[in-house]
DNA sequence: CGTACCGTTGAGGTGAGTCAAAGTAAGTGG
DNA sequence: CCACTTACTTTGACTCACCTCAACGGTACG
């Protein structure tokens, strides 16, 4: 219950949280029903690329989302991950600009595509759906501390560790005895980029880790002998 | 490498744009001005602070405010400036979260402060305000290149030279001849706060500058002889 | 059996941080 | 008007985390 505190949000990685497609009126409800369009993906495939213009929302049903963009100095930052019933893709949107991002299914996925002149339709159908639009998007990665606003001043050790918080309940077992085994669905260069370093810093990190006790590597599988070391390292005794 | 068009979009400083209260019907005009309170501040006075509840909606009547937060870290960071005509505060508002940063008059300022209640109303009053909002946030330092995310990857002195740029509409002269000459309303360490460096490395990568014959600095007056130069520095291809 | 991609390792470079100290400007009070 | 305080700015020496570049090993896949 303490939101404020948990990986999640000290990271900034949340995309908006569930989609609350329940505020919507029995023809609002519909009306997405009817217009949505429903679209499987296979591992790799990108769902909207940077730069095409924004036609509308996306929905993930099922699967995970990598949100990822290239800026005009050819560097790679890796900044969400969409977990199913998460929307993405509303920043462009309702801004009205062209996707600042891409979005690359990490695992096989099912995602709606709902166009804007339904997003506008089901905004007028209820003005609790434009309140819970404004909430999702007033929570998303404004100026609290996210991945990035922290990359100048945190080592990346410390980075890495919170980012496997982050990732822990979506792709972690926890274990009775505290034991933690991941199977990431991510790349090195993906690591990387989410914590805004090079490849190589990210297996120098790894070792490091190592050495400590604190994770052992192998390939996408992780196994953390004890939680309480990870929080340890990911320095949480700080306040918020 | 693709170049950049703008050095507002590139910084991602800007806070959302003008107020359009013109969208308002006569009755929400008449409720804003009703129930909308107008403050005085002086230069330095605290308008909201970080960790205070969000209670609604603030807009700068006239004068600029500084957002700065602390992190965890106590690391500060400035992400933006606030201009006459524009809104602040709304992010922590919808969210319903404290405020995240604390809000500073960089000079005597004029402020309205708009109630949660108010702006609910506001936003009943006409959708198309509610969109606005939603445009506004959606635009707002979003996974845009902003400030922050570039922190990883350009040197001190283009993001310097950004800076200026940004600030150039805001507190600069520009002569026939292509000369600037500024007045900026920052100290040293509040440019560094908002380039998430030093002091010491501001005032380094100004001798630099000079050195170079881009821009000379005097206290906070800085002259540009061309602004080719800066845009030279900065990386820009010839303004759109 | 190549080819390609990913991951690892090592050597070397460097931009910015840290720390400490001195210089400067701006108030404050006598 | 001058001593005093305080905050801001500059400078230098040193350190270090991460980057860069280059080579090499592993694995998947045609």
């Amino acid at each position: 219950m303490n939101r404020l505190r948990s990986p999640i949000n000290f990271f900034g990685f949340n995309t908006g949280g569930q989609a609350e497609w329940g505020l919507l009126s029995p023809a609002g409800a519909e009306l997405l029903d009817r217009s949505r369009r429903v679209q499987p993906h296979r591992r790799g495939d990108a769902i909207f690329l940077q730069g095409d213009e924004s036609r509308g929302v996306y929905c993930v049903e099922s699967g995970h989302v990598l949100l990822w963009r290239i800026d005009a100095f050819g560097n790679e930052t890796v900044f969400g991950i969409v977990a199913p019933g998460e929307i993405m893709g509303y920043r462009s949107c309702f801004a009205e600009e062209p996707h600042a991002a891409t979005a690359r299914a990490l695992i096989p996925c099912r995602v709606w595509f709902i166009s804007r002149a339904t997003v506008d339709q089901l905004l007028d159908d209820n003005p609790a759906i434009a309140r819970w639009f404004l909430r999702m998007i007033a929570r998303d990665r404004g100026p609290r501390e996210g991945l990035l606003l922290r990359g100048h001043h945190l080592p990346v050790r410390v980075r890495l560790v919170n980012l496997l918080l982050v990732l822990r309940e979506r792709f972690a077992e926890t274990f009775p005895d505290g034991r933690l085994v991941f199977e990431l669905p991510l790349a090195r260069h993906e690591i990387a980029a989410m914590l805004g370093v090079r490849p190589e810093t990210i297996t120098r990190t790894i070792r490091e880790l190592e050495d400590e006790g604190v994770a052992s590597f192998n390939g996408r599988e992780v196994a953390v002998p004890k939680l309480e070391k990870l929080l340890d390292v990911a320095g949480f005794e700080a306040p918020v």
